[in-house]
DNA sequence: TTGAAAGCGCTAACAA
DNA sequence: TTGTTAGCGCTTTCAA
């Protein structure tokens, strides 16, 4: 099954073949109708291989991320897929869980070898010997989840973020309020926990409360990394104890809103907790949070590499901050006078 | 940089840099050692579109899933995608998530157009028209999670594991035990939830317990719905509450733990609960569980794809049954007398 | 064990 | 607008 029997039985040429069903140079309608239905009765699909060999192009985009377990990850790639799906785009996962190794051979081996037309690397720092060796193939690449230096990367502004959690709770009338952050671990990657440690710190300053280290406990982004930080945050002596918290991540929250409960404490009455992302089942923890779209950064990323990699790609999808938003629910309240 | 720069570079001819490279047909020691270095030397990668037009193999494998939000899939990715690149191959990924179109598209359009070698769906069951399309492109095609007619597939009993599930709770000398399975809905695909149902009915009988319809309620595998399901069944009064519930999920066990908690009683000295999966966080709510194990079931799809398409590959990964586990955790005990 | 050379199926430059 | 044709870079027969 190939293009020269598509050709035969429509009367007409290969090329005009491969003009019709690529979209790419002038055919008439009639060559376009009967190319068409030709190909239809024969069930022909374009072999990708012939034609990227032929093209230089491979209709296929690399998305590198270092988990799957995560919903965030998760949800970027959902995005991504689906919008580079309705493209005509293929994706191709490269996981770098594991070892290190992994990522050395993803990087010298397999994004190298004419697979991928792009890169989407999410939560990803990239070392600058990678990031040359992507734009030395000539593959764009985008970033989601944090900034990659010289690169076009998507990110929400971590600082202010975590400033709009704190705000939230200061606007409420608390004033001794804890921080569960990431560890050091997790600050490998994008410095994430630093950004939002520091949104919490500016809010405080700003509102002219003390920065105190022993409201503060750092976990590894778990349910119970969180839990494990607010039992410790919350078991403090009642002078001690925040009367609000603000978790780095959902998941954190989750855990912080599980120990409160074990320790006898109500939430939000005798602790408001606050997470960042709005998790699927946020909602039904009734948790207050900072929303943000991993979804739609998908979808973000690759319109920007469409817009490198088709002639009439969407242009230059703008440079905008990308949204979040406070989300009001049932885990914060004022503090109890 | 083409394989022609590396045959002038090694003193060789194209083919046997290329013998060299793959490893398929005979090459002197020393001739191969002068091609790696060369090819090392010039940081030569092979083409793969070409490599592709030429051998007909892509060293590509397609992953289809339904979603990509749920623990199951994402494991089962995980291990399946770690496996596939330690032999060299990359994975394409087709999440069929959204709506009906995309899995149209996927298996007329995507599937076909000879970008991968072998096809992996998880979770799906395939109609005569999806398995016989892939069979007629000669791509061998296995199942994991659940059967599909006519090929090969990797599922755990799910009759037996419920099975199991319910007569640890009969073991421990409960006699009202509740259900919370899976509704209409998500029965959709391997009717998941009717097995599971059956394996509880089955314990039932064998120990000579009635099966109740008011003690059972379904939801949809999400933590959410396992809560509303066990709201149900807890909030009836006492003669009618079961002293044990049997959820066909730990997402759903977990809406339970939640819901018992919130209605005031104690798990396990109020009620018992078990769920299936061994989820990641299902040690940290001390759950007991049937575990299973996804990373290991996609790693067991890809030996038994890659002993059809590698010609010295583990030759036929045996029919062994797929294991699955009793984990007894704190969420299971004696009825209170 | 090695090399020469004929494709693999398509695209794109060029000519008509 | 269409057709002719020369590759794209590799693999694999076939002969040596």
């Amino acid at each position: 099954m190939s293009i020269a029997e598509v050709a035969r039985l429509a009367g007409v040429s290969t090329a005009t073949v491969s003009r019709a069903l690529s979209g790419r140079g002038h055919v008439s309608a009639t060559a376009r109708e009967r190319v068409v239905a030709a190909a239809q009765e024969l069930g022909y699909v374009v072999s990708q291989a012939a034609s990227s060999l032929a093209s230089g192009r491979t209709r296929n985009v690399g998305i590198v991320l270092p988990f799957l377990s995560r919903w965030y990850f998760t949800s970027v790639l959902e995005g991504a897929q689906q919008h580079l799906m309705r493209s005509g785009y293929d994706v191709t996962l490269y996981n770098l869980a594991g070892d290190g190794d992994e990522r050395r051979t993803v990087f010298e081996h397999f994004l190298p070898r004419q697979r991928v037309d792009a890169v989407i690397a999410v939560s990803l720092e990239l070392t600058e010997t990678e990031v040359t060796r992507l734009h030395t193939l000539g593959k764009p690449l985008v970033g989601v989840g944090g900034p990659i230096p010289g690169v076009r990367t998507l990110a929400i502004d971590d600082v202010a973020v975590a400033r709009l959690a704190t705000e939230h709770l200061i606007g409420l009338g608390h004033t001794r309020i804890g921080l569960i952050g990431g560890d050091v671990a997790s600050d490998a990657d994008f410095h994430l926990p630093t950004k939002r440690r520091q949104g919490w710190e500016h809010a405080l300053r700003d509102a002219d409360l003390p920065i105190e280290e022993r409201v503060v406990a750092n976990a590894d982004f778990t349910v119970q990394g969180g839990y494990r930080a607010a039992k410790q945050l919350l078991g403090a002596p009642l002078r001690d104890r925040p009367t609000a918290v603000f978790a780095a991540s959902d998941e954190m929250a989750f855990g912080a809103m599980l120990a409160a409960r074990d320790l006898g404490l109500h939430v939000p009455q005798d602790v408001s907790i606050v997470g960042v992302d709005d998790h699927d089942t946020s909602d039904f923890f009734g948790l207050t949070t900072v929303a943000q779209f991993p979804r739609e950064q998908g979808a973000l990323a690759v319109d920007i590499l469409m817009s490198q990699l088709e002639p009439g790609g969407d242009v230059a999808a703008s440079d905008t901050p990308l949204p979040f938003e406070l989300r009001v629910r049932s885990s914060t309240s004022r503090p109890r006078d």
